[in-house]
DNA sequence: CTGTTTAGGTCAGAATCTGGCCTCAATTTC
DNA sequence: GAAATTGAGGCCAGATTCTGACCTAAACAG
């Protein structure tokens, strides 16, 4: 029944590549009858993938959204667009799907036939990223390390610790975790026998061992839990008060929420509160404002302020 | 046979969300046979997927990498993860993949049901956007836009022209085209009869009409070269010319490479060349850099430095 | 070497598929 | 209002396919 069954699929694909089909284009290009096109239509409609018809001339079938997913058929160029897409959306590290991004990556990755995988390396150099201060990290280790995690798979790497000694670790991988900016692996350090975080962006060359384990239950509820509770040496994070000579509409307007709240205080200024762990990132935000302000807190900010503004007269005193 | 159609799709969607899968385990699941097992796997064979196995203990089947993409079966979560993905890719403006990637959105958005996509909508105010300088695109007006295009149905829409007069549209989309960091819509104008660009940030309540047309052949040959023809007011382009105190390897590091390039000079200064229609965004690109530099070209560039950090300054000032 | 796992041939009965034919209903166009 | 177009779906007959059971072979780990 393999005929039946790629047809079906064939028909999936025709449908989701326009919306708008009559019965005899679908019979000519399948090469079935019309009739066999009325079955097939009933088939996907009890799979559960709603195909609406129309009678009359200027009718035909269209796929609806339903309630479940269908099977997206992607043809070459809107996987790579999809890969790309789930690359930046993993590291963007700010809407809260990274870590479900990381996983349909993996999922993908793991069908994406090799040319298109090259095409995909290949514009993921160039992918865009929130202005780059700080370590980055590659999304091809977030593939491999989150693969590692699914399949419980033991996964060994090179690793700079935060005092810059190197090591190699042999771990088993029990998820990966973003939190903040920056992406973590919650492992068993086999070695050292107990559990631990790593720092994605701190490691290298990760490679599956081929072993795999039976996944142990972590201390900790969830995974997050645990290496929010690890990083207690926990990294600086600087909030920031300014006062913005505009409307906190005319801010609101051009502020993604998530970087902050923006309060009136009269009809030309407002308040603007905000933070980050990176103090050279929070300065360029401000910045990018394009608008008056006075910083009041913190002083750091301040302090880098002044040092940005110094650069900037140097760097136009020709 | 609805049945051994879902139960190959289910199939592939168990391979596809685990890597290794033992026989027996697929036949628990699928509620088959191992013997209708190994006939699926020798179907899906046939359809083109490769699916590898191993034999012995610690055996089992695996799909791999193939030569064409394999339906791609989702769940929730994940499908989320790439309608936002592919959001961000899409405004994203830089990559080269921004076309493809509406046309994927529009493929899942047709078929994404309804409570996921309440969930994408509340997402998609979250998405990161490029620092926001300047208009920007509704993603949703994108894919309405894209979907008629790809459906040859009519569209209607508020415009408010360059000079700022409004005015109600209806036309025969033909193609969505990504140039600089904008969108423009190719159609033709049903009530002026000829063919026109429209800056997609212009329009507003874009509504597909519910008529069909008979795609008409445009004058150019291709649709970007049309747009490129017709915005004879060429968009400001500013090309930046600046020295660095770093060596080129040190800024290349940080610096994707469609942002421009850099040269070494001596050893511990670089030429950096990038260039932008925007001026704000390109002072900030500079400044972001977080070494110091000397800026040759263009003046307004210089001027706007200038004034950043005068403001800066300011703001430090107390 | 032993146990486990996949590969695949064969068989027989059951189930399904396909195309053709027909009638009916909906809708557009003239 | 009538004609034409398009989908819905019942029915039939012949061909095809599917499934589970049973069996042997081969590969591999410990």
């Amino acid at each position: 029944m393999t005929a039946t069954s790629s047809r079906l699929l064939e028909l999936l694909a025709l449908l989701q590549s326009r919306s708008d089909w009559r019965g005899s284009e679908l019979a000519d290009r399948l090469e079935v009858s019309r009739r066999t096109i009325r079955r097939d239509v009933e088939r996907l409609r009890e799979l559960g993938y709603p195909v609406e018809s129309l009678t009359g001339p200027a009718g035909g079938y269209r796929l609806r959204a339903g309630t479940a997913m269908p099977p997206l058929l992607l043809d070459d160029d809107e996987a790579i667009a999809i890969a790309v897409g789930l690359r930046t959306a993993a590291r963007a590290s700010v809407t809260g799907i990274e870590e479900t991004a990381v996983r349909a990556l993996v999922k993908l990755e793991q069908v994406l036939p090799s040319h298109l995988r090259r095409r995909v390396a290949a514009l993921g150099a160039a992918t865009v990223a929130p202005p780059v201060t700080g370590p980055t990290v590659d999304p091809q280790h977030l593939t491999v390390i989150a693969a590692a995690c699914r399949d419980t798979e033991c996964l060994r790497f090179a690793y700079r610790s935060r005092d810059g000694t190197d090591s190699r670790r042999e771990v088993e991988p029990h998820s990966l975790v973003n939190l903040g900016r920056r992406w973590y692996l919650v492992a068993w350090d086999r070695r050292r026998e107990h559990w631990r975080t790593f720092r994605v962006d701190r490691l290298e060359r990760p490679t599956p061992s081929g072993v795999r384990f039976d996944p142990r239950r972590l201390p900790t509820r969830d995974a997050a839990a645990y290496v929010e509770r690890s990083i207690t040496g926990a990294p600086v994070r600087y909030e920031a008060t300014v006062t913005l000579h505009a409307t906190a509409d005319e801010v609101a307007a051009r502020v993604p929420h998530y970087w902050g709240t923006v309060e009136p205080i009269d009809d030309s200024t407002s308040r603007y509160r905000t933070g980050d762990d990176d103090l050279q990132w929070l300065a360029i935000r401000i910045a990018m404002l394009d608008v008056d302000f006075e910083v009041h807190e913190p002083p750091e900010l301040a302090e880098r302020l002044r040092a940005l503004s110094a650069r900037l007269r140097r760097a136009t005193a020709s």
